[in-house]
DNA sequence: GACAATCGATAGTATTACTATTATATTTGT
DNA sequence: ACAAATATAATAGTAATACTATCGATTGTC
């Protein structure tokens, strides 16, 4: 029994709902709720009663509905970063890693039962549903010295270093990330809901395939 | 004087704000309090006070700001068009209307007199700051049906046209230019509020220069 | 046994996102 | 020139949202 714990920054929650039943109720049925209904449509009142507690309740652990988008979201970020961790270990090249990091964004990941609380499935696709949400707000300068947005901030970081590692001339490398990681989940999200937008027929490989073809091609001196 | 008219879908809109005084009204003072406020921010109580009118006579506009915000952007994309149709008249290479295409995209514009209920700056900013919400939410496939997003689409298909003429066996066309248009908003928005996601210091032609050089890395057979 | 922390329960407020109604002004067809 | 249609202003009202505040009851801790 392995403990895994993705730390957030203190930023975004009022009190650590990683510590206590219910703020892990508060997390599982946040994301339940969230996948179903949008985040529009959600409400702490609505959590609250999922949870079996109170508006109030809700209100201690988070500020807003906003600050719980975020903490999920950066959740997921920090996941990411730790599976990719894992699976660079056994992997020698900047390509591979490259083409893993991908993968993993894109193709659906299995449920990991050391946390039971957090379904990563329906996270995922909060996160393909949302994401710009978090920074596309008139608040996004403030938010960002407080480090709302590190958990992207970080993996696009990563990602950079891999790649100067391929060609240390490349001048974009963030700005490369940026576009790739963005790309991966509006692609699923096209996809699905604006074929006219995907080349893919849904399928998610065809997702990988076309961001790697472009990660590596952009990457060629 | 040249007439100029940009058509918008009937489903955007209960009246065409285009057709009266108060409409287009609606639309110059939805434009700049949008810019300022942000979509979160703007009310239909606050277009209201703006055009020396009430709140009923936006309503008899449109249904909601949902629909106001999916209408502007939509007039964005068919007047990126029209200038994109007048820049590649004396144009003759594919490479070269992509690169002006990109260009379009990411420069600022400056005002075009015909048009002067429509302030064309404000409204690019605001597209870079609020885009993908008109299609980040529960009713996209209901509201794909009705035309909600053809603006984009279209968009997208006239590139993906002209990559085809580049490599006319390049395999995701689409995928790349929905790619594209995206990167060529929020990477503004990146350089502006979050440049660690970028690697422009603020200089909209080193965009430019990111996006020409990935899209024509990624027709390279 | 005092204390702090946690939670549940209730109440209340300002704002938002509408809907409905009516009276008035303006435009249009004949 | 006059009736009909249309457009608008003004007002009122409602359900839901996004909070804030308060108060006991319970629980664990020193």
């Amino acid at each position: 029994m392995n403990a895994l714990n993705i730390t957030i920054s203190a930023k975004l929650y009022s009190k650590n709902p990683d510590e206590t039943e219910l703020g892990k109720r508060i997390l599982s049925k946040s994301i339940s709720l969230m996948d179903e209904l949008g985040y529009e449509q959600l409400t702490f009142k609505k959590v609250a009663r999922e949870i079996i507690s109170t508006e109030s309740g809700v209100y201690r652990y988070f500020q807003n509905k906003h600050q719980l988008l975020t903490y999920l979201i950066n959740w997921y970020w920090g996941w990411l970063e730790v599976k990719m961790a894992q699976e660079f270990i056994l992997l020698n090249s900047p390509e591979e890693k490259l083409k893993k990091a991908i993968e993993l964004l894109v193709l659906p990941m299995e449920q990991d039962e050391r946390i039971p609380h957090i379904d990563e499935r329906a996270l995922q696709r909060i996160v393909v549903a949302e994401y710009p949400k978090i920074y596309l707000t008139k608040d996004v300068d403030q938010e960002n010295k407080e480090g709302y947005f590190l958990g992207y901030k970080r993996i696009c970081e990563t990602l950079s270093q891999l790649a100067l590692q391929i060609n240390p001339t490349y001048p974009y490398p963030h700005s490369l990330f940026a576009t790739i990681v963005e790309a991966a989940e509006s692609q699923q999200f096209f996809a699905e809901h604006l074929p006219r937008l995907s080349d893919s027929s849904g399928g998610k490989h065809e997702i990988v395939q076309f961001l790697i073809d472009l990660t590596l091609k952009a990457l060629r001196k």
